[in-house]
DNA sequence: CTTCAGATTATCT
DNA sequence: GATAATCTGAAGT
């Protein structure tokens, strides 16, 4: 007898085709607060509330994709709501795809389910979702990985300049929630981020949709 | 083929 | 606060 085996999708529904068939950008502040829920392959379930994410846009010199496809980057050319995996350092960051050449960065979460430790910084949180390369160019699509929608109303949410790059650092494209522990430090591997006082003058405030 | 910088993090001072 | 770890992808010669 065969083991059984789950059904893997080839495409992202045409509902999350959709909602990321925008940019960036935009994907991004629609992506906070959202819950991402990761099956892995024995069907244990890790979600976690995304908290912090950048959008990588066009004409952007700190997107991977600034100069065209490549080997590394042809995940971000397979249409919208693709992962995109990539590693630097020996660690691993997940992005999702947007629009032709865009994606969204998957900078930390608030963990939902047990036995996620510290999902906080985009390598954290690739690893505490067991996203690798090896899933690099998959789609986003169930039992896979999948976007919920917010639970509640949405959160007040923070823009400002984007981490650990040194290009493109002028533009206010990382989100975050506004005081959330789980957001990540920008130069530190602390547990608890150490919450800034007050926002830098950087950082732009948006009021919840209502 | 060689060089080099990098969307990070753990660890040390 | 500063730096090593560790190695791939991409650009240069």
């Amino acid at each position: 007898m065969a083991p059984e085996r789950r059904p893997r999708a080839f495409a992202p529904s045409p509902l999350t085709r959709a909602f990321f068939d925008r940019s960036a950008l935009q994907v991004a502040g629609d992506l906070l607060g959202c819950r991402l829920r990761r099956v892995l392959p024995d069907g244990t379930v890790r979600m976690v509330r995304l908290v912090e994410v950048e959008a990588y846009v066009r004409g952007d010199p700190a997107n991977h994709a600034f100069r065209g496809m490549t080997p590394r980057n042809r995940s971000m050319f397979l249409g919208p709501g693709h992962l995109y995996v990539y590693r630097i350092h020996q660690v691993h960051c997940a992005n999702l795809t947007t629009r032709r050449g865009e994606a969204v960065l998957l900078r930390a979460g608030e963990p939902l389910t047990p036995g996620l430790k510290n999902p906080s910084g985009p390598g954290r949180l690739a690893r505490e979702l067991e996203l690798t390369r090896a899933d690099d160019g998959r789609p986003l699509a169930r039992p896979f990985l999948s976007v919920l929608p917010r639970e509640g109303p949405s959160p007040v949410s923070l823009r400002g300049p984007r981490i650990g790059i040194s290009r493109g650092t002028e533009r206010p494209l990382r989100f975050l929630v506004e005081g959330s522990p789980w957001v990540s430090a920008p130069r530190s591997g602390r547990k608890a981020p150490r919450r800034r006082s007050t926002p830098g003058p950087s950082f732009r405030s948006r009021r919840p949709r209502g």
